[in-house]
DNA sequence: TGTATAATCGAACGATCGTTCTATTGGTGA
DNA sequence: TCACCAATAGAACGATCGTTCGATTATACA
């Protein structure tokens, strides 16, 4: 077990123990225990208590996949190049397939009012970012709508498959398939 | 709200509670409130507590996907029939894609231990089913793995993504889509 | 109609929940 | 070395958890 020295690697690891046991599932008992500190430390930095915390998880989740998965969108390297660097980051996002945060997390139990409409709005974000570099690449509008959400179905259903049935190689193999496709596709 | 009169009635209702809170958000105030019934009523037809009910609930669910999604696999009938069939199936127990329970549900949290093996189980056994009627249309095994899979990314990545963004439309369109391209590819 | 039992209920149990209190430790600048 | 404060921790709070108890109501059959 990492050694907790910081706010990030106490964040860090409230972020692993609310995606093993889920925010309802995570009480204060596991999360001292799983990091070392008394329930009265957790407080110490967080006042807000739990509801604190899944913010902080939240929040680092958030600048996680901004950076990691939809930065690489915005720059003007080429399309295939951007793809490629998006799925590389969702496959650091998500540990090859094996973190399955998100949605199971958030979007669920007492959390689900909270971050509904956050979540709604990064996956309509990434959506409307993936249609822009494809429509620059002279797609027209209704067909990159269809692509754009082919990709991101086509991811979240592999993290799906893959944590379901413990194979994880079938990820890494369907990041591939995205990229061969969506290649082909704008190429035709 | 549909009134209780039977223990089907009960279980139905036990399940649409679950997937709306999940096992560990579920408290027997909020069963108790949901259903009508005082908490010991609710241990006189589970007298192993809530444990027993999210048993029932999940095995409600299970039969539901056999018969729905499943059986049409099963049949002797054209290979597209039994894919058409599988994708009403799969319509109907998602409810157009508002439902998203197996694993959102049960596989997160107190009763992740519980079920993992069984979802891990039913992927597969969905997952051999399809590569089994694949191969009935010649396709050699190794396609035919990948094909099945593609099927399952496909449906489950909708379901997450028609759940996080509220678009259920695009649910249908991407189920519309696999009976084309799987007719496609079989056929090329 | 009388009786057995199926089905219901509110009240209360001990345990654990998230939270707060009070006190102690550890390091840093004067 | 001392004073200050960031950071820690255990004990205890009221509330709620899942569960059980004792007793009451509804139903079905003789």
């Amino acid at each position: 077990m990492v050694k907790i020295v910081s706010y990030k690697d106490l964040v860090d690891k409230l972020t692993e123990i609310f995606c093993e046991y889920g925010y309802d599932g995570t009480s204060l008992t596991i999360l001292s225990q799983n990091t070392g500190l008394g329930r009265a430390s957790l407080y110490y930095h967080f006042p807000g208590g739990k509801e604190e915390m899944a913010n902080a998880v939240y929040e680092k989740i958030t600048r996680d996949f901004t950076k990691l998965v939809l930065s690489p969108l915005a720059t003007d390297q080429a399309f295939q190049t951007k793809i490629k660097n998006m799925l590389e980051g969702i496959n650091l996002f998500y540990n090859n397939g094996r973190r399955s945060c998100l949605l199971d997390v958030f979007a669920i139990g007492s959390t689900k009012d909270i971050f509904d409409s956050q979540i709604k709005n990064a996956a309509l974000y990434w959506k409307d970012s993936l249609i822009k570099i494809i429509q620059d690449e002279g797609i027209e509008n209704s067909k990159a709508i269809l692509l754009s959400e082919d990709i991101i179905i086509s991811i979240e259903g592999a993290l799906v498959f893959a944590r379901a049935t413990g194979d994880f190689e079938s990820f890494n193999r369907t990041l591939e398939n995205i990229l061969l496709n969506i290649t082909k596709d704008i190429l035709d």
